[in-house]
DNA sequence: CCAACATATCCCACTATATGAGATGTCATT
DNA sequence: AATGACATCTCATATAGTGGGATATGTTGG
């Protein structure tokens, strides 16, 4: 249910498709082969070679050559993966406004965009004020949980707003997620509708606020978000509305460089 | 000739190396169904396959369902990179000594590993001079025209050397590389292993200057290099020679965390 | 507005490809 | 030295992947 369903493959790649979910049991912490096969559901012959396939192309690498095998991502996911980012459309043009927004408001910035029940980090600008936030670029948190992650949600339907904010309070990642009661969150998802700016009190981790926007593409779609997050000490209530107009005119500043008209909405 | 070789998998994974392969022909810059299932060399059909496949998975992407079809790298990738490149045990140790050189020096620290003729960036704190290098995470340079790679090539038998120093020169991401003369080279190399610091002076890219030293492992091997670079005006080569020291002592600081011994050497 | 094209997507019979059971090799542990 | 746990290799078998071609979809030019 975590996103690692695998059912409906095209049909004639069966193995390239056991060889990704290869990496991922890697990525999962599964070091070694037995535990590889068994979490796959491949013969120890089979994964060995899918194994080894991936470690001669550089996604996987063995370290130790003798003693007991074990493996680990590879050097070659690391290239791929920062291209990957570095080309991923919004990232390239978001870049110089969230710098510009981080060094504004000294807090940190963060663009996101979501991936099925969670919003994804694609960037992040450490902020000035020595505090670290655990958000990392490549981790997932659940959508209904973050600022972030309600910027991106406010143009779906409420229906969906009901299975993402379920999905949040059932996600490992959060198991103390404090949500407010399903009632008060629709309210201030619309209100936050309203303002076209989304708000973050301490849900996804105490002590952290957030104040975010979306991003829309040409066609008037959102297809990311942007937030500027901080501390409570440095995040009162007041500042988080005064902070509001900025973070949206960031996000709009990126969206009209992706060729979003403002005041125009798509009818597809 | 890049690196793209591909003759030498073990037999039972076309499918598999052929689906990298797609991959690696949309990192490379081939967006189109056609342009990759040339540039792999397989049939429409069979790339198309392959594509819908890693689409599925998450590890590209096909934005603009309508249309016209590209495919960039997805966001998996995104996730993966850096989950690997946190996960790979020189990073995760080396980053706290990083930071601290970086606020010592207040220039561009790197981290970097040996992938075949190149070296492999996996980490940089970027300087505090308000001049931003080219260097990238992920990103790959001839491992004989930077500081970094030089560090790596000092343990090496001199045949290898010279290996190195004609793919450098010709390598596609450095046409214009001013090495020197090959006993000029040698030179500069013999004196840096007994130093145990390697010099950078502009031959990777005009204008940029560093100093690099080696990390070992708990065999005695060399796995890895920490360099800082600056631009020549901050970089005089007193001050390179004064630099010196400090990232000796940074190497060793985390060679030692990875369960090296000084004054041993290995005799494998 | 329709014709002509380019490009993606789907289908299916054929066989080359991937499969897993075991046999062998390698290293730690007693 | 003997045991066991695990990685690696080999090989006959059939299943999974292949590419030719037919269809669908969208794009260009008249």
């Amino acid at each position: 249910m975590t996103g690692t369903d695998s059912v409906a493959f095209p049909a004639g790649t069966q193995t390239l498709t056991r060889g990704l979910a290869v990496i991922e049991a890697v990525a999962a912490g599964h070091r070694t082969l037995t535990d590889i096969a068994a979490t796959i559901g491949c013969s120890r012959s089979t994964t060995h070679r899918l194994a080894s396939a991936l470690v001669q192309a550089g996604y996987l690498r063995a370290p130790s050559s003798g003693g007991g095998q074990t493996f680990i991502l590879g050097p070659r996911l690391v290239e791929m993966g920062f291209l990957a980012r570095d080309t991923l459309p919004v990232v390239a043009v978001a870049r110089p406004h969230l710098d510009a927004l981080g060094a504004t408001t000294r807090d940190t910035v963060h663009l996101g965009i979501r991936e099925g029940i969670e919003v994804l980090y694609l960037d992040k600008i450490a902020g000035q004020r020595g505090l670290e936030m655990r958000s990392r670029v490549g981790k997932r948190m659940p959508i209904a949980s973050t600022g972030l992650g309600k910027a991106l949600m406010l143009d779906l339907p409420e229906a969906e707003w009901r299975t993402l904010y379920d999905a949040a309070l059932s996600h490992p990642a959060t198991p103390n997620a404090r949500l407010p009661a399903w009632p008060d969150y629709r309210a201030g998802l619309r209100q936050s509708g309203l303002a076209a700016c989304a708000f973050d009190f301490e849900e996804n981790e105490p002590g952290i606020r957030c104040v975010a926007a979306a991003i829309r593409d040409a066609t008037g779609t959102v297809i990311a978000a942007v937030s500027v997050a901080s501390a409570t000490v440095y995040m009162s209530e007041t500042r988080m509305h005064e902070l509001a107009p900025a973070v949206v005119a960031t996000a709009q500043a990126i969206s009209r460089e992706l060729g979003w008209l403002p005041r125009r909405r798509a009818f597809a």
